[in-house]
Parts: C-alpha cells; sequence; structure tokens
DNA sequence: GCCCAATTTGTACAACTGTACAAATTGGGC
DNA sequence: GCCCAATTTGTACAGTTGTACAAATTGGGC
C-alpha cells in the first residue's frame, strides 16, 4: 500500500490536464508521472471520465464556497462601487489562488476547466454547466444590483468576458511577456487578477453611463451595423 | 479527379479542429467527412501537422490584411474616443466576419485558434506567435495614442482580455443563452461583437483616469463624481 | 505467524492513431 | 484512342489508446 497514490493521481491528473488536454493525457502518462501502473487508475477511478468528474468535484466544491464565502462580505458594502468591485475580486481571486491548502492550487485547476471548455469534452461540458452555473447566476445579481438600471444583457456578456479573460490569461500567459517585450510578467498572478479586476470593473461601471457624456462614440458603435 | 478535394479537406479540416481540437480530430475523420479517403490527406499534404499549418495560412493572411485595412481607415480618425472604438473594431470584426467570400469564415477559424491555443499545441503555439504578435503589437500601440500618459502595461494587459474575451464568445455561446435564461442569444455573433467592443471600450478608456491609485474603486472614492 | 481484504502490478485485448506506399483511377493533351 | 502525370484508393504497419482481469503484493487485526 502506497501513503496515498490515489491522492497522487488526482493530482497528477489536474497538472497534465490542464497543461495539454484531455485527450492529450493518456491514462498511462498520468499514471507514470506518479510512479505507478495504468491498472491503479482504473481500480481507483474505473474510467477515465469518471477520474475527470472526480478531479472536478474535488475542486469545484471549495472553490464555490470560497467565492460565495467572498461574495458575502462584499454584499455588506454599502457604497456601489466599492462593492462591484469587491464582487469581482470575489469571484476572480478564488480561481487564481489555491482553495485548500496543499490541492493542486486553484490556476492548475482553473487552467483545467479552460482547456476542457475549449476542447469541448462532453463530460467536462455536463459538469462544468451543472457545478458552476448557479454560482455564477448569484455573481450576475449581484453585479447587477451594483449599477441599477442597466440592462442585464450586459451583465451577462460581461459575465462572459470576465471568466474569457481569466481563462486566457491562465492559458496563454507568455502572450503578455512577449507583447510586451519582457517588460511586463504574463505569470504573474497577482498583477493578473488586479488587471482583470480593473479592467472589468470599467466595463461592468460603463453600463450605468448609457444616458450621459460622452455617448458619442458609443453611438458610433451601434450605428454601424 | 475531383472537383478540389484539396479546398474540401481544407475547410472540413477547420470545422472539425474548430468543434473538437486538434487531438480529438483524426485524418480520417476529415476525410470522412470529405467523402474521401486517409490517403488523400497525406497526399496533399504530408502530414497533420502540415495540414494545421496549411489552415493556418490560409486564414491569417486575408484575416490581418483586413485587420489592418480597418485600423488604417480607423487612424484617420481624430477625435480619440471615436478612434479608439474604430480601433476596437477593426481588431474584433474580422475575427467574426467571413474574411475572404466563401472560406470557412472568421468565426470558424477564430474558434479554432481558441481551442488550439488552449490545447498547448506546439505546432499551433509557434504559427501563432508568428502570425499574430505583429498585428497585435501595432493595434496596442494604435490604442495606446487614444488614451496618453497611461501606462503602456494596462494595455497589453487588456489586449489579452480581449482576445480572452474573444475567444470565450466563440468557444462556449451557450453559456450566454443558459445564464440569461434563453433571453439573450450567445449565438448572435453581431450582438457579440458589440457588447465586446463596448466592454474593451470603457476598460481601455478607463486607463486615461488612472492617476497611481492602486484600484479603481479608490480613486473613485477620493474623485468627484 | 497467519489471514484476508485492499491495493498494486502485469498483461492482454480490440480499437484507433498517423504514416507509408503500391495499385487503381482519372482526365486533359496529343 | 492512347499516354502519362496527377490524383485517389486500398491496405499494411507499428505505436498508442482505454479497459478488463488474473496474479502478485501489501499491511493491519487476530
Amino acid at each position: 500500500m502506497r501513503p496515498n497514490l490515489r491522492e497522487a493521481l488526482l493530482r497528477n491528473a489536474v497538472t497534465l490536464f490542464s497543461r495539454s488536454g484531455y485527450n492529450a493525457v493518456s491514462l498511462r502518462d498520468i499514471a507514470k508521472a506518479s510512479g505507478a501502473n495504468v491498472g491503479s487508475l482504473t481500480y481507483h477511478f474505473g474510467s477515465k471520465a469518471k477520474l475527470l468528474r472526480e478531479v472536478y468535484e474535488r475542486h469545484t466544491v471549495p472553490m464555490n464556497a470560497r467565492r460565495r464565502e467572498l461574495l458575502g462580505e462584499a454584499l455588506r458594502i454599502s457604497d456601489a462601487d466599492q462593492r462591484l468591485m469587491a464582487i469581482l475580486r470575489a469571484y476572480v481571486v478564488p480561481a487564481f489562488v489555491s482553495s485548500s491548502e496543499g490541492d493542486g492550487g486553484g490556476a492548475e485547476f482553473t487552467r483545467m476547466r479552460a482547456v476542457l471548455s475549449a476542447e469541448g469534452n462532453p463530460d467536462a461540458q455536463a459538469i462544468i454547466a451543472d457545478a458552476f452555473d448557479e454560482t455564477s447566476r448569484a455573481f450576475i445579481k449581484a453585479l447587477a444590483d451594483c449599477v441599477p438600471g442597466a440592462p442585464l444583457e450586459g451583465f451577462i456578456w460581461r459575465s462572459q468576458f470576465l471568466l474569457g479573460s481569466l481563462y486566457y490569461a491562465l492559458i496563454n500567459p507568455d502572450r503578455v511577456t512577449r507583447l510586451s517585450s519582457g517588460t511586463v510578467d504574463g505569470n504573474d498572478r497577482e498583477a493578473a487578477v488586479n488587471q482583470i479586476v480593473e479592467a472589468s470593473y470599467a466595463s461592468f461601471r460603463s453600463l450605468g453611463a448609457e444616458v450621459g457624456q460622452s455617448t458619442a462614440a458609443l453611438k458610433y458603435a451601434t450605428e454601424e451595423k
């Protein structure tokens, strides 16, 4: 009996899946990375799809719990703009930071989610939908309350962009480094979190200013259809 | 001799790759979709990697050409805000709209790029870096000129988020439909383009208001509305 | 020390992969 | 009508995949 082979297998699965996707990683790759045999995977998890499901559930629960916890704190802020900012941080931070000490880390799992959602793996897609939409809805509602009177459609789309930004920052951090000729470190996750939060803060907040000054450019956009 | 089997193979390759990624699609899948034999693929392209490269080059050139064309038009706008908006459209629109009539369509190719970049395929990664960074740099420079005095770092990150938003909107449009309980159609690409442009317009424009404060909320708190 | 269930290993299997290449087919130029 | 190069097909190959299952190993309870 190994110390806890099962845990090691799960950890290495996240790492490898997040690096190369679901299809490109074989059960033998995971076994080899864990210093174990292929059979141990079928023994512990039954199938590759069930392994994936187990990985998901292992990280999903604490991450969403943390998000809701931080969301609760954020909702106690009375100032709408500061609350908006806090809500955004409550959504983004748990995706980048390790949720429970010692696991693979939130960023690695989030990156895995990003890769799997792109791959269009049917198993993953179903699990994502089940596990995350409820939380996303709660956040959208909270965000919408910060900018009263704005159309819901804008919040839905911007929450989509927020997730896409988050995913791509984890998938392709080197592009940031490359584009800046090394000036900016794309792998600096603290900077990434701050930039994402600030950028989406501006995009959400602008939903409220639909009828005001400097709408000239906005008009330009909607006219040109 | 077939009408133009070669073209059909390329078209179907984009479609299938964009749907399930590079690894999950076999040459036999592509051949079958084209009503042809596996051997025709090795004959025309030599290998799977070379096929991918050919697909890339086929779409990359006209898409970037279109982007630069629209960028040139945008740069003739004197008003900084309207120019900012036009530059963003010049970047986003060619990614969604078919570049040359009759090909697979810009959105399908862009979606393929998104999936491949997530999969971390080495071939694709190299091609992306070669082909797109130069154009991206030109856009970042143009954007930065619209918001003078703002730190370059912010433009780099926001261009990353713009690309991530764009990708994710194409990868997972159904999430938008689902989150809105069917009210918003995530597959409405015209709406997606407008939303992306408006959201990133706000995020880029907000860079100008920065005066060294760490968070926008703090800045807002100390400002007068 | 022995037992027995839990675990781990080893191996076999059919299906599928990308690639290679000989054979068959095609169709325009003469 | 025939030729010949271009194209398409068919098939074979070695390697990898997920899964199944018998055999070997482990280690705590007695």
